[in-house]
RNA sequence: GCCCGGAUGGCGAAAUCGGCAGACGCAGCGGACUUAAAAUCCGCAGACCCGAAACGGUCGUGGGGGUUCAAGUCCCCCUCCGGGCACCA
């Protein structure tokens, strides 16, 4: 025995220690009796014992668990999918892969829970199941590490992969580790490097200089989707600034329509995810209008623009400003984009963004308006960078030119003003007062006129006197009617906005447009840990791709990480200094390192051939194994990593690499744990560490308890007391199953499909209902809403009664066949949740082969179906008595019986019955007066 | 401001369809076992009222109205909490 141990102890050492890198071997299907064969053996207990009774034996996680770790991890083909070629249905469940921070915490812990729960249900539904774990492996804090602790990022990374590995083991998480990919290492994100080659070709990566967000403890630009009400993503007190830099951009716009129509095929993503993409995407439908700017010097008035600001300031008094003619046309002008084209004819000015063309040209002659327009922009800039860009307070100026709206022939006054955003649309605005709240506010403060071009809806406030009319402004509504609009009044706004586009389309001032939020997604980061981007600069030839061959760019080990500025790769000569690929001339590497997101936009495709030497992943692999059915993680990645994904797809596939257009049919987005009404986390400190659970109360219980809690897409009050409640629990069923096992033993081992036993004794009678019943439960649980809470639940009343019923198992009332298939059976359900205790029970029961292996167990709706059911009487909707009546009895019956419950008949005394309204199996309801 | 969630005992929650509100668990209380404790097992447990008792009554799912024989569940209005978006023209 013990010689047996000492052996499978080294087999799983040796198994253990190949790292991520190395080659494992092919996935083969499991053999069981192989499996059988190794021997779990026990270890002797604290007082020196070598096993004694097992029934009298306690349930200690610490005893059982390490055990089948061991076991496990001598047979990685448990959990490894069979090949495309398997005959199964396949089922891809994935959890996202976390960052390598160094351990584990309960969020991960719930996360992984709830997919290796389905995971294993999937198994026993007879599934090819792929379950793969990775490690988003680059990023700052490896370098932030390195600082402190003068450790290489790659070793600390690398470290905290192997211990965060141990954990998940610890945890006994059903994985795949043969598949497993780590994105910091050169196998892998070589192929970033190769995307990234296919993309420049394609135009899809550009580079351009442009303002970018800019985290100074970070040390690196963000993307816009990495930003977050102005402030860093990683450092939420830390406000961005905006610099001027050239980047690298990845064409994320190519795809913004099809990005926001593919949301709508996605019927199994959750509603909140999607809108939050919509509104990022931020598809708006209107019209740009070229407004032509009124030739300088016209009509006596514009010539007031070379004016001093005290005559300006004249002239911003409203309607003064609006003469009925307008001069002639130069040759500027002024595109606006505009949703509400069909208020066009209430236009009062037009607004610039202080950094439009037409502005800088003006400052250019103007000291005093150069000096205006600078406040504004100084003041947006304060706002922005203080996240305050949404409530900034409006100021403008006017700029003493005059634009001429195309369709009235009116003349606008052309301002400029600190809430028109550059980047945004056409820059500039057409201000309709009337029907805008923005406009209104604006107009309201510098006395522009406000002309009404839509019917007002008006409420009707009822005063002292009688009713008075007051009227809703701005109005903003598009359900009213054109007035004071010359040849499109009485239109319906829809239908206004319609024929005014075509009307300039067609006279050559304007077009229908869409305009999208969404930005090209900025990849360059001025950082070390990240995937080199594989450009050189060369002196004659300029920007040049690195060649395939070339590929994988590695990322030098030796490298000082400092505070300073800059990207840390430009301080190592050896490897900025190079030839160029066109000419062989000297050139200089690119020193930025790519986004992080890069690396998880697209891993879930190299689990499925993780070993792949010769292309990001192979394609037939992919074909059978895409899109993932179920991906389940936070939903703090609602635009950042899953909108990122959704584009690496449809870029792959426009590569003709892959078929489908989404990576993910399925999104399940989990709760938060939290503790103490907040998030948990370091800063806070209010984290529970899953290593002291595992070590108090098992694995099993840490898993099961983040079930139990709480459905999972909820938040997670995490409460200690309720994992000892869990323990507790599987210490109950643990002795239950001990405890009758050999009983359960003496009978035959029953085929799967013959378990359910076919004649019932009386005394088994009410067991065998409850187990049959919960089955149908946990079996619907899976297959519908995943309340995991209520599938446990179910389990626990299952045993309370069981444990009433033990006398008539220890008598043998029960018969030991189906003794025996209660008892497996109740193991079976467990199987999902404690993994440890179904193993460990499994055999005890006299059976061979992994719990896993078994069918999920069918449940008999006959013997399912309860005889008699308790029905509430209700009169007059209120409940007065509870009749005990057979179950699917007819409406007479119920009604009969209602009527003789001796209770009902003293509440109806003296009353006159109405009528009887009767729901089988729900409730009888009597109305009486 | 707009868009999503959510609000049920001391606590986490349950009640897939409108049909016994509070399953299951935590904490609590009582009992059994024990010299004792721990562990375990059994039981009690929404609030209030009446009473010796209770398989007696009333109230009760954030607040107010409504629909219905019947509402935690459906409809209208409001409050609070969480999340997302936000001068995006």
């Amino acid at each position: 025995m013990i010689k047996q141990e000492l052996e499978f102890r080294e087999a799983a050492v040796g198994e253990h220690s190949s790292g991520s890198g190395t080659v494992a071997k092919p996935a083969t299907a499991v053999d069981a009796t192989a499996l059988a064969a190794v021997p779990v053996a026990k270890t002797s207990d604290s007082e020196g014992r070598t096993d004694v009774e097992p029934r009298e034996e306690r349930y200690r996680p610490a005893d059982i668990e390490p055990r089948w770790q061991e076991r496990w991890a001598a047979h990685p083909e448990l959990y490894a999918a069979e090949p495309a070629t398997s005959n199964k249905p396949k089922y891809y469940v994935l959890e996202m892969l976390p960052y390598p921070s160094g351990a584990l915490h309960m969020g991960h812990v719930r996360n992984y829970s709830i997919g290796d729960a389905l995971a294993r249900y999937m198994w026993m539904q007879g599934h090819n199941v792929l379950h793969p774990m990775g490690w988003d492996a680059f990023g700052l804090p490896a370098e932030n590490a390195a600082l402190k602790n003068n450790t290489p990022p790659r070793d600390w990374t690398l470290a905290n992969i192997a211990a965060m590995r141990r954990q998940m083991q610890r945890l006994g998480l059903g994985y795949d580790w043969q598949t497993e990919v780590t994105t910091c290492l050169p196998d892998y994100y070589r192929w970033n490097q190769w995307f990234f080659l296919r993309m420049y070709e394609r135009g899809l990566a550009y580079r351009k200089k442009s303002k970018v967000n800019w985290c100074p403890q970070c040390a690196t630009v963000l993307a816009n989707e990495q930003v977050v009400n102005g402030c860093c993503w990683r450092h939420e007190e830390q406000i961005v600034e905006q610099r001027d830099l050239e980047q690298w951009f990845l064409r994320t716009t190519n795809y913004s329509q099809e990005l926001l129509d593919g949301l709508e095929k996605l019927d199994q993503w959750p509603e909140k995810v999607k809108t939050m993409q919509r509104n990022w995407i931020g598809r708006s439908e209107g019209a740009t209008v070229d407004f032509a700017v009124e030739a300088h010097g016209e009509d006596g008035i514009a010539e007031d623009a070379e004016a001093d600001g005290s005559e300006r300031k004249l002239r911003r008094d409203g309607k003064s400003v609006l003469p009925a003619r307008a001069g002639t046309a130069s040759n500027d002008k002024v595109s606006v984009f505009t949703t509400r084209i069909d208020t066009i004819y209430g236009a009062t000015s037009l607004q610039l963004a202080p950094e439009h063309a037409l502005v800088q040209q003006l400052v250019a002659t103007d000291v005093k308006l150069a000096q205006e327009v600078t406040a504004l922009l100084d003041q947006q800039k304060m706002a922005r960078e203080a996240g305050e860009i949404g409530t900034i307070e409006k100021h403008g100026v006017f700029t003493g030119r005059y634009a001429i709206n195309p369709f009235s022939g009116e003349r606008l006054p052309i301002w400029v003003a600190n809430y028109i955003l550059a980047g945004y649309g056409a820059g500039a605005i057409m201000s309709v007062p009337a029907h805008d709240a923005r406009d209104y506010e604006f107009a309201q403060k510098y006395g522009l006129e406000v002309r009404i071009v839509v019917l007002l809806r008006r409420t009707t406030e009822p005063t002292g006197n009688g009713v008075e009319e007051s009227p809703m402004l701005p109005y903003t509504g598009e359900d009213s009617l054109l007035i004071n609009s010359g040849e499109f009044n009485m239109l319906g706004c829809q239908e206004a906005q319609h024929k005014m586009a075509s009307f300039a389309k067609d006279n050559g001032f304007g077009t229908p447009t869409v305009t999208y939020r969404l930005r090209d997604w900025g990849v360059s980061r001025q950082r070390y840990w990240g995937t080199p981007i594989p450009i050189v600069y060369c002196v004659k030839d300029g920007i040049v791709a690195v060649p395939d061959e070339q590929l994988p760019i590695l990322l030098p080990q030796q490298v000082e990480i400092t505070q300073q500025g800059g990207s840390p790769l430009g301080r190592i000569p050896s490897f900025v200094e190079t030839t160029c690929p066109k000419c062989g001339g000297p050139a200089r590497r690119e020193t930025d390192t790519m986004d992080t997101f890069v690396d998880s936009s697209w891993y879930f495709y190299r689990y499925t051939s993780a070993k792949e030497a010769s292309a990001p992943f192979d394609t037939s692999a992919v074909a059978y194994w895409f899109p993932i059915d179920q991906y389940i993680g936070g939903v703090e990645h609602a635009i950042l990593h899953l909108i990122y994904s959704r584009f690496w797809t449809r870029m792959m596939r426009d590569l003709g690499l892959i078929k489908n257009d989404e990576p993910v049919a399925r999104l399940f987005t989990q709760g938060m744990v939290i503790r103490g009404g907040s998030k948990m986390s370091k800063s806070k400190g209010n984290t529970v560490s899953p290593d002291d659970m595992i070590a108090r109360y098992g694995a099993d219980a840490t898993r099961m308890y983040s079930l139990f809690a709480t459905p999972p897409d909820r938040d997670l009050d995490w409460q200690e007391d309720g994992v000892a409640g869990v323990s507790r629990f599987l210490g109950k069923v643990h002795r239950l199953v001990m405890k009758h096992a050999p009983r359960a033993r003496s009978s035959e081992p029953q085929p799967p499909t013959a378990a359910i036993p076919r004649e019932v004794s009386p005394a088994g009678l009410k067991s065998l209902r409850k187990l049959h019943q919960t089955v149908r439960k946990i079996t619907q649980d899976f297959q519908g809403r995943w309340h995991f809470n209520t599938s446990i639940a179910a389990i626990m009343e299952l045993v309370n009664l069981l444990m009433l019923g033990e006398a008539s198992m220890s008598s043998g009332e029960v018969s030991a066949v189906e003794l025996r298939h209660i008892l497996e059976t109740l193991v079976l359900l467990l199987a999902p949740f404690a993994p440890y205790l179904s193993a460990e029970l499994w055999e005890e029961l006299g059976n061979t082969g992994d719990v896993l292996r078994q069918p999920w167990p069918a449940f008999d709706e006959e013997l399912a179906r309860e005889e008699e059911v308790e029905l509430p009487v209700q009169i007059n909707g209120k409940l007065r008595s509870v009749v005990c009546v057979p179950a699917g009895a007819d409406e007479k019956t119920l009604t009969a019986a209602a009527m003789a419950d001796q209770k009902i008949k003293a509440a109806l005394d003296g009353k006159q019955v109405v009528k009887v309204i009767v729901v089988p199996g729900r409730a009888v309801n009597i109305v009486a007066r």
